[in-house]
DNA sequence: ATCTAAATCTCCAGAGACTAGAGCTATGGA
DNA sequence: TCCATAGCTCTAGTCTCTGGAGATTTAGAT
C-alpha cells in the first residue's frame, strides 16, 4: 500500500495534482487508512502512469477520460481510441505550423535589432506598432 | 471618437477583452461619454493594435506591459526591447522542438493502429499504458 | 510511552488570458 | 417617441493545476 507521497514519487505527478485527478474523476477515490489518508495499490499506480503519459503527450483531461472509459471495454473495437490520437496529432501539427510562422516573424524582427540604438528607431517596437512591416498574414 | 464596439471592429479585439486590458493597465482608462460609455481616439487605436499584434506573436501581458513602458521613453537605448523579443523567440523555438517530438511519438502510435482491432490489442492504449513502447525520453 | 518532524488532510485562492451571463442603462436611427 | 442594439458593472467560469492555511496523522527516535 502506497501513500499519496509514494505514488507521487513513483509517477512524477505532484501530490495536489493526484488529488485533483481524483476530484476530476480520472482516478478512483482511493481507499483510506484509519486516519483518513489515501492508500494506493499497483493498479492505481498503473492508471496514474497512463494519465501522466497521456498528459505528457498533450492530451487533455476530456480525451484521457474517454480513453480510460474505452480501456474498460477491452473487447470493443478501438476506432475511437485511434480517432482521439489521430485528432490530437492533427492539432499538434497545426500548432507546429503556427509556431513556425511566429518563429519566422520574430526572427525577422530580432535580426533587425542589435540593441544598440534608441527605442524611437527600434525595429522591435516599430514592427509591433506597424503591421505593415510584417511579411505574412497572421 | 470611437465607441468600444468601433474600436473592437477596427482592431479585431473583442469588446470584453478591451475592458480586460484596461483593467490590467495595458491601455489607459478611456474618457467617458455623458452616459458613462467609453470613448476612444486614434492614439488608443494604435495602442490596441500594438497589443493585438504582440499577442498574436505570443507575447504575454507582462512582456507587453514592459514594451509599452519602454516605448514611453523613445530616447533610451532599446536593448531591453531586443531582449524581450529575443527571449520570446527562444521560447517559441523550444516549444516547436517539444511539439515535434510529440508529433513523432503520436505518429508512431497512430500508424500502428487502423481502428479495426479490439481495445485490448490497440497500440494507442498500449502505448499509453506502457512507456517502454516509446522511442525517446519525454 | 512520548516526542517530534514530516507527511497528509480539507478547503480555498490564484495563475493567465480571457469569456459569458445577469440585470441594468445609453445611444442612434425610423 | 420607440425600440433594437450596444454599452455598463459585477461576478463567475474556463483549464489544469499550484500553493497556502490550519488541523491531523504517521513513522521513527528516544
Amino acid at each position: 500500500m502506497l501513500s499519496i507521497g509514494d505514488l507521487s514519487k513513483r509517477t512524477g505527478v505532484k501530490v495536489p495534482t493526484i488529488r485533483y485527478y481524483e476530484q476530476m474523476g480520472l482516478i478512483d477515490a482511493a481507499e483510506r487508512s484509519e486516519g483518513n489518508q489515501r492508500r494506493y495499490e499497483r493498479q492505481d499506480l498503473e492508471r496514474l502512469a497512463f494519465i501522466r503519459h497521456a498528459r505528457d503527450l498533450g492530451l487533455d483531461i476530456a480525451a484521457i477520460r474517454e480513453l480510460i472509459a474505452l480501456s474498460a471495454h477491452p473487447h470493443q473495437p478501438c476506432g475511437n481510441a485511434d480517432r482521439i490520437a489521430a485528432d490530437h496529432l492533427k492539432s499538434v501539427r497545426t500548432k507546429i505550423e503556427k509556431l513556425k510562422k511566429l518563429e519566422e516573424e520574430l526572427e525577422r524582427i530580432v535580426s533587425h535589432c542589435d540593441g544598440g540604438h534608441s527605442i524611437e528607431d527600434c525595429y522591435v517596437i516599430r514592427s509591433l506598432s506597424d503591421h505593415g512591416l510584417c511579411d505574412g498574414e497572421h
